[in-house]
RNA sequence: GGUCUCGUAGUAUAACGGUUAGUACAUCGGGUUUUCAUCCCGACAACGCGGGUUCGACUCCCGCCGAGAUCACCA
């Protein structure tokens, strides 16, 4: 079989964590099985729709790296890729059901319709319109809703996460089919769009679990073969039990690549939230994912959104791009997340800044707390010396002469390169006998001022002999 | 309320009738010449409850409990 499967957003804001998977598993599946994705705005609720929502979404894509192949921009042999320029096919098929006599004009105006479902819950007894239908209904024509004639009966299917699936006719009822502005409902449009696009897989979450008896009537009615229905359990919120949304505080997934979260961590966190092929591994890339990826190991419970561990893995792929693609690669990924007193130095120098760096760091942004002194003087602060836990024992003046001996043995040295500044850090240490807590602790201080820094002798290499012996003695001085 | 779904440590998950219930994140200890991190070692910690079926059940069946979804001219 030829897969085809869809990620069909309404453009009506952006993209966030808790709604992402449902286009990552199209994608993934899709490539797993050599077919094609297609990306379809579901843009028929004007009240809803957000200018430029549609930019965002294909912008979120494009991040993630979850090209399509169809759909707006690429184009493609089932074009339009918005709903609301296809709004003649969907009268098309619309005509065919009225024909055959399963759809219906319903000139029932809004506050009936509300008045008879409260009763309904006032008795408490389930609300079905197709006990209220009107009995007589005009021609259909702009303005008013046309209706699916519902024929209740039983329903089974196989949904590929949530297994065999069986109804009841009490599930069925007449959905609104194209609402009196001429616009299809979802319901309708993404069954017609599915079909014409020769979608294989419908992918989305499980909130469309309790309607698909009503698609499948509506298959039916149209002579439509039925898609394999692939449900997808929810993203849950940090705390509560609730799927995750915009109300939770779901940030959009490229807030994320603000953050300097690679786009090679986030599709790999997704995509273990809730799917795992069964083996210990933790780290995947896109290929891997695609590799692997099986529809019968999607989990179908829901899974909680955790970003302590997004982190994590953030962390891992910071390192996996710099060990395996060289300091090059990642430094090119890091691009705005330096702090401005950078701007003044070269490419070459902020790369060595990284290659020493780049093992502590979570996401890029970490990059601007954490190499200021890199780029311009450290503010003296002596009370952090004095109240370091390994100096506040000795002296001031054994901490000045400290510094002036570290002086005098780092300048006479020919090479300033790591290795002989380990020797030479280390001869100090024998020289001076004193613990390397004690010195090193000194040294690592008088260079950055900062909580935590690389190892010394890389630190000193970095920073240059000038630069470093300048910042010693300013620090002698300075006591 | 009707219908449907789900239920292994704090979190994500492995197990597909027989294991001391495995792994990762988090947490807590320890190690790698300073700090922070990486890396390594270790610890803590789970099968929702109750019945069956079976020689044997996390795994199969039933009931209960708990959680969620859905019942729009929104998707």
């Amino acid at each position: 079989m030829n897969v085809v499967t869809r990620f069909a957003p309404s453009p009506t804001g952006y993209i966030h964590i808790g709604n992402v998977r449902s286009a990552i598993y199209p994608y993934l599946l899709a490539h797993n099985k050599n077919g094609k994705m297609i990306l379809r705005i579901e843009d028929t609720d004007r009240e809803r729709y957000v200018e430029g929502a549609t930019e965002l979404i294909e912008d979120t894509l494009n991040w993630l790296g979850l090209e399509w192949d169809e759909g707006p921009i690429v184009g493609g042999p089932n074009a339009p890729y918005f709903q609301s320029e296809r709004k003649e096919i969907y009268h098309e098929y619309a005509r065919k059901l009225i024909e055959s006599g399963r759809a219906y004009a319903d000139p029932t105006p809004p506050e009936k319709i509300n008045q008879y479902r409260e009763e309904c819950n006032k008795k408490k007894i389930p609300f079905l319109y197709r006990n209220y239908r009107p009995e007589k209904t005009p021609e259909w024509e702009p303005g008013i809703p046309l209706r699916f004639k519902a024929d209740p009966k039983n329903y089974e299917w196989v949904d590929e996460v949530m297994g065999d699936m069986k109804t009841g006719p009490e599930v069925l009822d007449d959905i609104i089919l194209i609402k009196k502005d001429g616009f299809p409902t979802y319901n309708f449009a993404h069954i017609v769009d599915d079909a014409e696009m020769g979608v294989t897989h419908v992918m989305r979450g499980v909130e469309y679990l309790s309607s698909t008896p009503n698609y499948l009537a509506l298959y039916e009615a149209l002579n439509l073969p039925r898609p394999i229905f692939v449900s997808l359990p929810h993203i849950l919120a940090p705390t509560g039990n609730k799927k995750l949304g915009k109300r939770d505080g779901a940030k959009s997934v490229t807030e994320y690549r603000d953050d300097g979260v690679l786009p090679e961590a986030m599709l790999n966190y997704l995509a273990n939230l809730g799917w795992n092929d069964g083996t210990e591994q933790e780290i995947y890339t896109k290929e891997d994912l695609i590799k692997k990826f099986s529809l019968d190991r999607i989990q179908n419970s829901g899974a909680r959104y955790d970003e302590t561990k997004l982190l994590w893995l953030n962390g891992q792929w910071i390192r996996k791009i710099f060990d395996e693609q060289g300091a090059e690669a990642l430094y090119c990924k890091t691009a705005g997340f330096w702090p401005e007193v950078a701007d003044n130095y070269d490419d070459n120098y902020k790369m060595e800044v990284l290659s020493i760096i780049y093992d502590r760091l979570k996401t890029l942004s970490d990059l601007r707390e954490m190499t200021s002194y890199f780029f311009e003087e450290p503010k003296i602060d002596t009370d952090m010396l004095i109240n370091n836990k390994f100096l506040k024992k000795s002296s001031e003046s054994e901490l000045k002469e400290l510094l002036e001996k570290t002086v005098s043995k780092l300048s006479s040295l020919e090479s300033w390169e790591k290795d002989s500044l380990q020797l030479a850090l280390n001869e100090l240490l024998e020289e001076t006998s004193k613990k390397p807590a004690e010195l090193f602790s000194l040294i690592r201080i008088a260079l950055s001022y900062a909580p935590f820094s690389p190892a010394l002798n890389l630190t000193l290499e970095v920073l240059g002999k000038e630069v470093s012996l300048a910042r010693l003695n300013a620090t002698a001085r300075a006591i």
